[in-house]
DNA sequence: GTTAGTGCAAACCTTTTGCAGCTCT
DNA sequence: AGAGCTGCAAAAGGTTTGCACTAAC
């Protein structure tokens, strides 16, 4: 969905399209990434030096409510923090590696199975569905296994010691 | 897995199987609702009194970082707080009702599905799946649709009271 | 006797709220 | 005028950290 898409949107709910909005929603956009609102807002301010955190944090809460952009959060990979997409694509998982913090999208047929089964077997009706997974990418599982055989020898050593001791 | 099971995977990692872990863990495996850190803080007081809230965070990481409990979002149904389950069980969804709050448990092939593609096709090592759907229960549903009418009907008056001013 | 774990207080980080002033329409 | 929106300061909510003491091995 464009900027313009979303501005008749928020305009059909009676809400304005601001300046402030207005950078935050082109921002959004542009990034292909996934941005928390800290990082949303340290981008926002280079457009716009007073423009406040706490309309960061209103504005996304509106765009979240109004079903503009997803909420994630990428298995807590580092902190607390949400990470915010629009909703312009099909609906996807993220998989995240745990190591590097590298993420990729995942789209296919049981995704879309899995929510038809839902809305069928449960009896729901489903807004939103978030599937993220956690792992380690391809480049990273080589590095993890060597990381692993480190501690492990020095483990070893530690035990040595203290048996010897 | 029982406490058992568990006591065993913590002494692999040289870790101490104290009284408060044990209390702790009871807590979480007799509990089948997913139960948030002060939510299990305050059961686990009802046994020992002097056990601090910081000894559940630092237990839940402890558990969460040996891949021992799931940690969960729940669709943020009502606050950031996270939600723990043993993993015992087989790998499944969460479906929460985003109006009552009630959540059901999903297990189903395309969860299965999704996992084996993720790890072919991204050539990820995966360890982790967590995935939420949001929406409204049976139940809810009929009623949301009543308050939503109600809603409208508050709008039009509104609006006419407007026009005619 | 070591090392891990606990309790307490205080810090931290992200997010929300109250309120006065501003800005669209 | 009237509603929505912003900025500022302050609070809230959930979680983590530093440190001295205690308990498990």
């Amino acid at each position: 969905m464009k900027t313009r898409g979303i501005e008749a949107s928020l305009r059909e709910q009676g809400l304005r399209m601001t300046r402030q909005r207005k950078i935050l929603l082109e921002l959004l956009e542009q990034s292909g990434a996934h941005l928390d609102a800290e990082h949303l807002y340290r981008l926002a301010r280079e457009r716009d030096p007073k423009l406040n955190r706490v309309t960061v944090y209103r504005t996304l809460k509106l765009l979240k409510d109004s079903g503009l952009v997803d909420e994630l959060d990428l298995m807590h990979w580092e902190g607390e923090a949400h990470y915010y997409e629009t909703r312009m694509k099909q609906e996807h998982a993220h998989v995240v590696c745990l190591r590097c913090g590298k993420v990729e999208e995942f789209y296919g047929e049981p995704l879309r199975r899995m929510r038809r089964q839902i809305e069928n077997h449960l009896g729901f009706q489903v807004l939103m569905v978030r599937t993220e997974a956690g792992g380690y990418c391809s480049h990273c599982r080589v590095l993890r296994a060597r990381e692993m055989e480190q501690a492990a020898e020095g483990a070893r050593v530690r035990n040595a010691r203290r048996t010897k001791r």
